[in-house]
DNA sequence: CATGAATGAGCCTTCATTCAT
DNA sequence: CATGAATGAAGGCTCATTCAT
């Protein structure tokens, strides 16, 4: 998003970047400071300058390019796979998998969504919407082809989404409970919750 | 805006609570200016000061109000009913409930979490394990009664608060979906979620 | 200086007096908030104001107060003294004995003259000057007399002044030296002094 | 009051020393807003900060360098002077110096001390007591030769840094009184008070 | 690219003081 | 007399951002 051209510019960059998802992961947007971000990069709180336009644009950039991945992502994994109920199996594994590999981004994403400029929230938003689609889609087809019974299908991708989307702000990939396990407990009560 | 001549002491403290938590709400613990808070009950900034000792009080204030009503309401709730499957019902329905009511405390007390004090914190984290608790000793009962089959008690009352509380991130009470649709289409996620 | 009359009136002054005493001495007039005089007094900070005036005329209340005992006991001191020697020496004796025992109110005295308003400042200041002149005028007899042999006066008065109030910065009551040696020192000190 | 445009950085905190010194010396530490030190300087309060870490630390600093300067200084001056008398004169003349030309940092040395912090307090009070400590010496080696009859040494000391230190409370450099007879004064005072 | 110094706005909080009750 | 609640000003300090070097 924001790029200068240059030789140790992109590392730099970089380091800001995962030096902010770190930074407001743990404090929030509101209460990390650039002179934080810029210590923790090992620049002077100015020089962040020459690689973000401004705070709010680097919140920006760690949502959308978040937001963009996993989209590209969820595409990928559930290319070649037609029948709805496998579709959403897949579409359970890859939430999963992806929020809590990448749980500060996830978490960022949506805890601070209120603090993105308005026309940054609406671009953010408007993906978000695209990637539930992904998953009402699949419900549709799923309720066409008489494989689930839904009331309600955006409510119940919402509940789903909730469900799956709660354990990256609980789960420790270090803790007592594996992640094989995480997803059995987890598809089964999604599965039991939609098919008839 | 003005200031209202003659509010008396209690009747203040409940104006600043009742702002704060909009606008906690609306834009965050730290985005929040007391300068504002005070504008909008019509006092000096310094005239807060009479009624709270700071503003992290004034959060955990909000905060440790709104668990102290949540245990009391749902023991209140649960009380009389023995059978574990009415008993998660009635938790079901009294846990949507109260996070459509109170949407604005509820968010506050998750997503603020992380702007409390350490010591803070830990108070309103023990007051959250007693909530779940209540939820783990309802799916515990209903296994060992073999009501309920269910691989891993935590994680399954994890997956069900999540989903359960997602709602109030995105719940318009104006909107197209009515209460009692939304209380069946959740109760039933959970239900066959947990049952043989 | 400030006085309503009443029934526990005058004892809550004296109160209030004493405790702003301590308050100035320990942390200094600026430092020392009505707020923590209060609390000491166990007032409520608004209800000081039954006592004094403003927080600057409890201060000169206190320091004025000071002077005019400082000359009112100088003069009966040396009341019936007539030998310049003499009175030299009971000027010694009386201004060491009372720094000791008035530290705080002699430490204030002089330490926050600058605190004053100006009018008020310049109402001490001449009260000062009175004082020192007391040891001028000995100063002086004694040099007429052929007794002392000065070099001048008004500088050897200074000196000797703050050589005598120089002990209440540093002398402990309670302390290794006793005040009869004390007061032997710096007898010495100053009649060898001004002695020919 | 303007910015000194191109005023670079150990200039302006020189700058913020020499007004910090003045505004202290006259008003007081706790009487002085780092608002109106900056307007002297010329700058934001805010942009103080690129140069002292807190209020306290000028402070500290100010008489800390103060403290420094006068151990270097004394030293320097009593170096190859071996006679205890010859010392004594050599110190009471550069202590009467030194402390007409910095009567500020002086006083701010002596009165301040209140405003330090406990540890910062600790320091500055173990180097008056190594600044006190030289005069003990000299007067320790005098009674050892018989050269001085002390009563008390710590006693005498502290007597004589009192009187001497006095003076910069009310010495006027303009005024009547010239530096030499000043010092004449002074020095008779102190020998005449410590050699039989 | 990075730095250091500056800006101007704003933050939470404290303060002396007032006054209706 | 005492209280509790208010005021308005000010306090020390932090912040995102700019820009000459």
């Amino acid at each position: 998003m924001t790029r200068t051209v240059g030789s140790s510019g992109p590392k730099t960059l970089a380091a800001i970047r995962e030096a902010g998802l770190d930074l407001i992961y743990r404090s929030g947007y509101e209460a990390m400071s650039l002179r934080t971000l810029a210590a923790k990069v090992g620049l002077q709180p100015g020089s962040l300058y020459n690689h973000i336009a401004t705070k709010q644009d680097l919140l920006y950039d760690l949502i959308h390019n978040h937001m963009v991945t996993l989209l590209e992502r969820i595409d990928a994994d559930l290319a070649g796979i037609d029948d709805p109920l496998e579709r959403l199996k897949a579409f359970v594994a890859f939430h999963l998998t992806y929020h809590i590999e990448r749980k500060r981004e996830v978490f960022i994403g949506s805890a601070e969504l209120r603090s993105l400029s308005p026309k940054n929230r609406k671009r953010i938003v408007a993906l978000r919407r695209d990637y539930e689609d992904r998953l009402c889609a699949i419900l549709e087809k799923g309720v066409a082809k008489k494989q689930f019974r839904i009331a309600d299908i955006r409510v119940s991708a919402y509940a789903i989404l909730a469900m799956l989307t709660g354990i990256c702000t609980w789960y420790d990939p270090k803790g007592r409970i594996d992640r094989k396990k995480l997803l059995e407990v987890h598809t089964r009560l999604v599965l039991d919750g939609v098919t008839p």
